[in-house]
DNA sequence: AAGAATACTTCGTGATATGATGTATTACAC
DNA sequence: GTGTAATACATCATATCACGAAGTATTCTT
């Protein structure tokens, strides 16, 4: 998929990816690939931004001597998702807009 | 709006507004405002890397003594647009994953 | 023993939306 | 007739962000 369009959509879906049961790096990797594709360094990169932003906390475990890292979500993140649900009717004019038949010129 | 969300949508909104009707800047942004905030920095910006990808062409008019720049959208604009019909399909599957109750818990 | 899978980290790069600022003309209100 | 808004386009610096590349270290499989 376009990179621009994947903006705006990849937080949310990390966000959805452990929103009802904490999840770690690699796991959420493979619950969001059906969706959309989603390098490690780009995860690694977004749950540091959700993490600075409140938006999830994070704890470490450790599992057959290796360490995870399993984000929680926060209420701000549940919020977050929130917010984007109200924002797509947005999006969904200006899909219209595009798809639409007559471009301007009506 | 949010500012990535916005991203990957301009460019077609861009294209879509002078699909029917070859237009201008100024003209273009009365156009899209009731779907998105758009400043002018930004269109021209836009406006300049949909030239150089060839997806639309332009022409200068004087009219009532000012220069107007026209811009006429061309093959590879309108199947630009189409990419982003085709595209957009992805983009409800990861909608209907953020949305749908239950998360990754099934 | 070797390679794949798991798990996380860091760095540099390129794309891009936007505010600020500038130039220049025309239209209009007072 | 003067000032202000509207028209019209241009440039620059900045901040955000997705991603590939490369690295470290352990466990599982064959």
């Amino acid at each position: 998929m376009d990179i621009q369009l994947k903006r705006g959509l990849l937080d949310v879906c990390v966000l959805t990816a452990i929103k009802n049961e904490d999840s770690y790096g690699y796991k959420i990797i493979k619950d969001v690939k059906p969706y959309t594709e989603l390098s490690e360094s780009t995860l690694y990169t977004i749950l540091k931004r959700l993490e600075t932003a409140g938006m999830l906390t994070v704890r470490t475990v450790e599992h057959d001597g290796r360490l995870r890292k399993y984000y929680r979500i926060t209420d701000e993140g549940l919020e977050r998702i929130e917010e984007f649900k109200k924002e797509w009717k947005e999006v969904m004019q200006i899909y219209q807009f595009v798809t639409k038949e007559g471009g301007c010129n009506d």
